[in-house]
RNA sequence: GGUCCCUUCGUCUAGGGGUUAGGACGCAAGAUUUUCAUUCUUGAAACAGGGGUUCGAUUCCCCUAGGGACUGCCA
């Protein structure tokens, strides 16, 4: 298929880890890129100097390489529309800024943050809000109400300043939403948004942004819901710049909500309710650890999977989905537009449902690490055997241990209450009779030696169930596990017999 | 407070002017099983409220309520 035209872009900003709001963010421009075999690209935007946090940025590549999003245009893969790092594009910038001063669209303002901040105190005490806006303006220190000399001095004096957009007075902005349809705005009830600061030379999000999409020609602009109040400042950007004509689409995306309680999902709630909140597992500067669902065990695929049905669906009743067919299925008229609560539970419905797909050797192979650090020496062989029989019963790889730990080693201790109901009345001392019979079998494969138990208990007019549950109390400590002979011929006869052995030494006869 | 967005089982959601309002997670019960699980079957569980429009509204419109986001020289 021939690419079509259609760039999208996930930007996210380095100041930390990439939490699983944004990663779906990244999922969905991913999937509508790759649905209309577009371009998907990575923007930094590190327009922050004083949020900028290290190690975000590499945190970011390998999130979205775990999930296998793989990236067209970006910082690491290079593309015709680079440099793809804002703080890169730092020349860029002022040069718009200015052609909006030019046409009356931005103005200096020379007010300090101290200023402002003292401003918003009083406008609070007071029970109101400040804004830079419209109205108070024209009381404030901007070009708007200095002479033009004296901006022009204070500018060549080197006094900082921003430009500030200037939103025109009583106009309404509509704006279409792919996700919401139309969304209306008064730009009275808007304020002038810093677009520039002469302090650091560097932008604000909302001059950056609109500048490199349209440099870069991104078509599709899909992004959270928290950015939809900033959609009127784009729209009137786009057209400030005279760029109507190939303004992006814009979809704005459902809000990812805690599972309980109230608000957006936040970093704070993973370590709460036990589950992650971010892709891969993450160490703060101050050495603050965060869990992560690789970490955790969950598998990229699963991961993919569960954020694609937040907050969309095929409509259909099928929920297990690969990236190759989320990327065929997707359409951003299925998006929906209220904010999904997540759910751990049913993250970890998503992956069993992966565990159990994959086969019994990659079950093995993953296993098998798990097993080496607890120093126990196995092969992959008996490994699949084994993990063939639990893995309906497990939601991560490192579940396994527990389901399967008596296959090698045997029980340290006994669940006194199956001893309480099992090891009694004549019990033990036909175990030893079972232990003659299992010494002389030949054929140790679990068919065999069953009708040789059976037809034993049967001679000695015992209760099979009774037994059978004796015998797994044995040999595993308990009352769970797969089929007893299963594990009786994985086992072997030398170990079986051991195991009988230990329990009528270390139990009560 | 202001602006904007949203509202179907507890949760994720399908549906859409006339339906027994469907599925999934979770929960419960039963069946199967030598145990625990699995599996299978079944069950409980929803259209926020009030007005319109209409022969008919859960579906369309309005209001109310509730929830959410934003309200920085952050993104």
């Amino acid at each position: 298929m021939i690419s079509s035209n259609i760039r999208v872009r996930f930007a996210p900003s380095p100041t930390g880890p990439l939490h699983i709001g944004g990663v779906r963010t990244a999922l969905f421009n991913y999937l509508f890129a790759k649905k209309h075999n577009g371009k998907f690209i990575l923007r930094i935007e590190d327009t922050d100097s004083t949020r900028f946090v290290p190690c975000a940025e590499e945190y970011i590549n390998k999130s979205l390489q775990w999930l296998g999003l793989t990236v067209d245009e970006g910082v690491m893969e290079g593309g015709p529309f680079g440099p793809y790092k804002q703080s890169e594009r730092k020349e860029i910038y002022l040069k718009y800024a200015n052609m909006l001063l030019e046409r009356g669209w931005a103005y200096y303002a020379f007010d300090t943050p101290e200023e402002l901040d003292a401003l918003r105190s009083t406008y609070e005490a007071e029970n109101k809000t400040f804004a830079y806006d419209i109205f108070s303006r024209k009381n404030l220190v901007n070009s708007l109400t200095l002479s033009e000399e004296e901006t022009k001095q204070r500018i060549i004096s080197g006094k900082p300043y921003v430009i500030r957009f200037k939103m025109p007075e009583n106009v309404e902005v509509t704006a279409n939403d792919l996700v919401r349809g139309s969304v209306t705005f008064n730009t009275n009830t808007l304020d002038d948004k810093v677009l520039y600061k002469s302090a650091d030379g560097l932008p604000t999000y909302h001059l950056a942004n609109i500048v490199d999409d349209h440099l870069m020609e991104i078509t599709h602009v899909i992004r959270g819901e928290e950015w939809l109040p900033s959609l009127p400042l784009h729209v009137m950007l786009y057209k400030a710049f005279g760029w109507e004509n190939t303004m992006p689409k814009f979809a704005h995306l459902p809000l990812i909500l805690k599972p309980s309680g109230k608000g957006k999902l936040s970093k704070r709630d993973g370590d709460k309710d036990g589950f992650p909140v971010f892709p891969l597992e993450y160490t703060s500067p101050e050495g603050e650890v965060s869990s992560g669902y690789r970490e955790s065990g969950y598998f990229p695929e699963a991961v993919n999977n569960l954020l694609a049905l937040l907050g969309w669906n095929p409509g259909t009743e099928q929920e297990i989905f690969s990236l190759e067919e989320l990327a065929e299925l997707f359409t951003i008229e299925r998006v929906n537009k209220s904010g999904a609560r997540f759910d751990p539970e049913k993250a970890k419905w998503f992956n069993h449902q992966y565990l159990i797909r994959k086969n019994e050797s990659q079950l093995a192979e993953l296993y098998m690490p798990i097993l080496r650090e607890k120093g126990i020496q196995t092969n992959c062989e008996t490994l699949a055997a084994i993990v063939v029989l639990v893995k309906e019963r497990v939601n991560f790889v490192s579940e396994f241990w527990e389901q399967t730990k008596f296959f090698f080693v045997a029980p340290a201790e006994y669940d006194e209450k199956v001893v309480q109901k099992r090891w009694k009345d004549g019990v033990p001392s036909f175990m030893q009779e079972l232990a003659a019979m299992f010494r002389k079998q030949d054929n140790w494969t679990a068919t065999p030696l069953k009708e040789a138990a059976s037809e034993l208990i049967a001679t000695n007019n015992q209760n099979f169930g009774n037994i059978m549950n004796a015998l797994r109390l044995v040999l595993v400590g308990g009352s769970f596990g797969p089929d007893l002979f299963t594990i009786i011929e994985l086992l072997g006869k030398d170990e079986t017999i051991n195991r009988i052995n230990l329990a009528l030494n270390t139990l009560p006869s």
